[in-house]
DNA sequence: TTAGGGTTAG
């Protein structure tokens, strides 16, 4: 637009007092600063003295008309319009074409604006004005102006007029509302080729692939000949259904209607083929014709990617270079994703190198497409870097750099960026939901998670099942198992990811035996397990100790459905035989597994080793795991702990001094609880809150009380009281403060940031017994439901 | 003067 609008920067006219004017910026300041009362009389205006005098003025009227003309076709918005400010602007005609240069420019709101002002003074729109009224109410997505124009057309007899029943057609669609398209599409007494293929596209604008299928079928009934636009959109909707034999149904029509040679036809049906997963018909279509132009090379770059085929998708691109061809942007938009499933930053940062010396930058999309690669080669601060330096950018962009963000782990920073998009404007969208909501659940947010799952209803993104299947991660993972299971209730169009996500849900809560029946569920219906459906499902048998069950699936992931095991499955598995205390077996696990053993595989040995206080086996774990590179705080204080129950002080004090020695500090223990609408933090013998003296207080009364018995206040020195004593751990006295702070009966949900301490485990089960109040407590694994002096994790985590 | 259009980011 800026482009197109500079064109006329340098342009100065002067009307007839000689003042020159101020060049405006945009045309719609223009209209907006136009004022029909105190405008001007210019010089062709049709005065008695105008009319007496000459055939001089009529040359420079047509002359006139005529450079408008031309700039109205060639799309120079702002010459057009300043020109258009000085004729006369009694006739229709003009108008027309000045509300056509604002339209067709993308300039909708400013053609609406125009459109009101020549009705103010007077003019009468006409058949050729309501095409290009209705294309900028769909250009706004604005129903309401729309619906108006449209009850106009009744009054002034037009609404059955041929060309502008199909710009009503095409409006509706793009408002979403396809039924009123319909009805529109359904009384018109004449259509031409156009209404059908507006129709037929019109379904595709809301995603019915099914439905626009069905009307080109109608319009080969009704013996209309498809043309190349058909043909697109036939193709479209067969990628959007991903049906290969309704794409290859459309091809057929392609050979009988002799469209093969169309470019646009051809590049349609390759990217068919790739989006339905045909490649080699794809392929195919590719290589019949010899002079293949760019956008069909893009599109194979593209299907390659979807296919999973990164490196084909490279070597085409080398090969467009080597056809004499020139790459465009499209090329590397289509690139872009092959490095990220490769890994490959350094390719990524090769094909970033050639996008700056080719000067394709600025540019929204392949900017937007550079913060994607760099996010998922995590390279987050890359990411953030072409964000800061984008010369614009809108709501794709800040989705693709939250998304970034959160693949990466750096959640406080998406929930900034998340701030900072509200406030310049950008209103989230289904997708921006669905980015934002990992940051709340890995955060354990519950309560903004539950603003936006309030956000979400109201946009009416709730049918969406990418939002469903995240709002139901985002409760799990926030420890509200019972909203998680309404939204997975709710949605109507359940996928594997939401059958995976709930049959996890139940899994970090202990409620492995639900997992299962769950799974079962899902199979019935028909859904096909994946790869992370065994994940869950596993993770599901090792919460409830299920090691037969275990097994079987884990042999039916590969011999039902040809799935190999890879680390996670391992992990689960030896998370399942260290349950039940088999090590030997565990051992024997790693040893005979083909892929390399990972921190997660050792980790899990180590844990398993420490439940069962064998000191040797938990030491070679160890072994194996420093050598990995990775964050061994939690190594070192679950070394230490298994020394210390087993009388090693000795060995407590070596690790100690490693620690130190390499700089290694204790996680501060940090207690999360939501009260009234605010979240409160508790440390480990925090006496900061202004309760805390009760709080203490209680707590006390709970410690010394023997279970079962009535509990009675008897006021204590808390002060008086070890200050290092496990006693005062930051989840007793956030579970403290949630007790007396909510109503009796109701259960209490804490957060906690590290692995609840054995100590503080059996502390809550006498909770919940005691105060016969359900505890949850989610640690930074699972999630601990206190209920009668048991829990959830049968005293296994 | 009027309607529909291929490959492209989350």
């Amino acid at each position: 637009m800026a482009a197109i609008l500079s064109l006329s920067s340098s342009f100065k006219f002067v009307i007839n007092d000689n003042t020159p004017r101020r060049q405006p910026k945009r045309a719609s300041e223009f209209i907006n600063n136009y004022d029909p009362v105190k405008q001007k009389t210019f010089k062709y205006v049709k005065t008695p003295n105008f009319q007496s005098n000459s055939s001089v003025r009529k040359t420079n009227l047509s002359h006139q008309m005529e450079n408008f003309i031309s700039y109205v076709e060639r799309g120079f918005v702002d010459t057009a319009i300043q020109l258009f400010d000085e004729m006369d602007k009694t006739s229709t005609f003009v108008w027309n074409l000045a509300i056509r240069v604002l339209t067709n420019n993308g300039l909708f709101k400013e053609a609406l604006d125009l459109y009101h002002q020549m009705l103010v003074q007077g003019v009468r729109a006409d058949r050729f004005t309501f095409p290009f009224v209705i294309k900028a109410c769909g250009g706004c997505l604005d129903l309401v102006k729309g619906q108006n124009v449209h009850s106009k057309l009744f009054t002034v007899g037009l609404d059955l007029d041929l060309h502008i029943s199909n710009s009503l057609i095409l409006m509706y669609a793009k408002c979403g509302y396809i039924d009123f398209a319909e009805k529109v599409f359904d009384e018109m007494p004449v259509r031409d080729l156009v209404s059908w293929n507006t129709m037929i596209n019109g379904y595709i604008l809301v995603n019915d692939g099914l439905r626009s299928l069905e009307r080109v079928r109608g319009m080969q009934q009704h013996r209309i000949q498809p043309d190349r636009f058909t043909i697109v959109s036939a193709l479209h909707a067969s990628s959007l259904m991903c049906s290969l034999p309704k794409g290859k149904e459309v091809h057929t029509l392609v050979i009988k209607s002799e469209l093969e040679r169309n470019e646009m036809v051809q590049t349609s049906l390759i990217d068919m083929y790739g989006k339905c997963g045909g490649i080699r018909y794809a392929e195919r279509v590719f290589n019949m014709n010899s002079r293949i132009h760019v956008a069909a090379w893009n599109t194979m770059i593209h299907g390659y990617a979807l296919n999973g085929q990164p490196f084909e998708s490279f070597s085409c691109f080398r090969k467009l270079q080597e056809n004499g061809l020139k790459p465009d942007n499209v090329s590397l938009i289509n690139l872009l994703p092959s490095c990220s499933q490769v890994g490959s930053l350094l390719r990524g940062k090769a094909i970033h190198a050639y996008i700056i010396r080719m000067g394709f930058l600025p540019h929204i999309v392949l900017e937007t497409a550079l913060i994607d690669m760099y996010g998922k080669c995590e390279e987050p601060g890359l990411a953030k870097l072409i964000f800061n330096q984008m010369h614009s950018r809108n709501l794709i962009s800040h989705n693709t750099l939250i998304s970034a963000l959160g693949q990466n782990s750096q959640y406080r920073d998406s929930l900034k960026l998340f701030c900072d998009m509200w406030n310049d404007g950008f209103k989230p969208d289904a997708i921006t939901v669905t980015a934002i909501l990992p940051a709340y659940s890995e955060l354990a947010h519950l309560r903004e998670g539950k603003q936006i799952h309030g956000y979400a209803v109201k946009s009416g993104f709730c049918s969406n099942t990418f939002v469903l299947n995240s709002l139901t991660y985002m409760y799990s993972k926030c420890g509200d198992l019972v909203s998680a299971r309404d939204v997975f209730d709710g949605n109507f169009l359940k996928d594997v990811t939401s059958w995976n996500t709930i049959i996890m849900a139940y899994a970090i809560h202990g409620c492995g035996e639900i997992s299962v029946d769950l799974f079962s569920e899902m199979k019935k219906k028909g859904i096909r397990p994946n790869s992370s459906t065994f994940v869950s499902v596993l993770t599901s048998c090792s919460v409830s100790g299920m090691v037969e069950e275990g097994w079987n699936y884990f042999t039916e992931m590969k011999s039902e459905y040809g799935i190999d095991p890879c680390i996670e499955h391992y992990g689960c598995m030896l998370d399942l035989l260290g349950r039940v205390g088999d090590l030997s077996k565990a051992e024997e696990l790693i040893t005979k597994m083909p892929l390399e053993p990972t921190y997660r595989i050792w980790g899990s040995l180590l844990a398993a080793s420490r439940k069962h206080k064998n000191v040797e086996l938990a030491e070679y774990a160890a072994k194996q795991i420093l050598p990995l590179e990775h964050d061994n705080t939690g190594l070192y204080v679950l070394l230490s702990n298994l020394y210390a129950e087993t009388g090693r002080w000795e060995d407590v004090r070596r690790v100690k001094s490693i620690m130190e020695s390499q700089r290694v500090t204790k996680t501060i223990g940090l207690t999360m609880v939501d009260v009234k609408g605010k979240t409160f933090k508790f440390t480990d013998q925090d006496r900061s809150h202004e309760q805390s003296h009760l709080i203490y207080h209680v707590l006390d009364i709970i410690l010394q009380n023997p279970v079962g018995r009535l509990v009675k206040f008897k006021p204590v020195d808390f002060l008086r009281r070890k200050s290092k004593s496990a006693d005062w751990h930051s989840v007793r006295l956030a579970v403290c403060f949630g007790l007396i702070s909510t109503s009796i009966g109701t259960h209490v949900l804490v957060r906690k940031n590290v692995r609840i301490c054995e100590d503080c485990h059996d502390v809550m089960k006498k909770i919940s017994l005691v105060c016969r109040r359900e505890i949850i407590v989610g640690d930074s694994k699972i999630y601990h439901h206190f209920e009668d002096g048991q829990c959830s994790c049968r005293d296994y985590w």
